[in-house]
DNA sequence: GCAAGGATCTAA
DNA sequence: TAGATCCTTGCC
């Protein structure tokens, strides 16, 4: 059979996390996150990311400092923070800057690349409904936070784990891309701030009214 | 348009 | 300790 085209030899490194939480939140837009699970490889591009900072960004979960919720994100750089929301969907980041600083990326949405198949089955087994009624296609397998989180089955379980290696790791962007900025989603605390990124053309993006 | 869902935060 | 809030989604 192929050959999987997915390998950690460039994968991106420490370092590249390390940085500035709003410039890796944009350097990753066009960049490829890969998971290898169950003997399956999970990729997609990233096409939409928000930067939440440290203790100065109010809509940001470690603005009221290190909880067990939240401590994770306090860890070092290029590993996963994974957060329940609204007490039903998982949400995940990776860690930023230096350690201690609480800052974090979150993944708000992929254009699915390799196991769609299984994405597709980890984003069906929650539904009770007739699959012939909906079926889910390909644009709405990872066009969220949520939905992303469910289709590469991340769990509470994952928080701290490193994206530097297999079965984890995150490929940069093969080719430039326009990124475009706006307000992130879904905050009511410092919600003027230009912090999410996006890649405009991409039909893979999360509906939203920014577009 | 809004309910579901559970942890976390805030006000007493 | 009760009540509001929350980085969302999918069904009504």
């Amino acid at each position: 059979m192929d050959i999987v085209p997915y390998s950690p030899v460039n994968a991106l490194s420490h370092h590249f996390f390390e940085r500035e939480t709003s410039e890796v939140a944009r350097d990753l837009i066009g960049a490829v996150i890969v998971r290898e699970l169950g003997g399956i490889t999970l990729a997609g591009r990233i096409v939409e990311t928000e930067a939440y900072l440290h203790e100065t960004d109010a809509a940001s979960h470690s603005f009221r400092g290190r909880t067990k919720r939240n401590e994770a994100m306090f860890g070092e750089a290029a590993r996963l923070y994974v957060y329940r929301i609204y007490g039903i969907h998982l949400c995940a980041n990776i860690v930023t800057e230096t350690e201690g600083r609480g800052a974090a990326v979150l993944l708000r949405a992929v254009e699915p690349l390799a196991g769609l198949e299984e994405m597709m089955r980890r984003r069906n087994t929650t539904q009770t409904r007739q699959l012939s009624k909906r079926q889910l296609c390909k644009k709405q397998l990872c066009n969220g936070p949520g939905k992303l989180a469910q289709a590469f089955g991340f769990s509470l379980d994952d928080n701290h784990q490193s994206l530097l290696q297999t079965p984890l790791y995150v490929l940069p962007a093969n080719e430039p891309y326009e990124v475009a900025v706006s307000p992130r989603i879904g905050i009511t605390k410092a919600a003027d701030a230009l912090l999410r990124f996006y890649l405009p053309a991409s039909p893979f993006v999360s509906p939203s009214k920014w577009k």
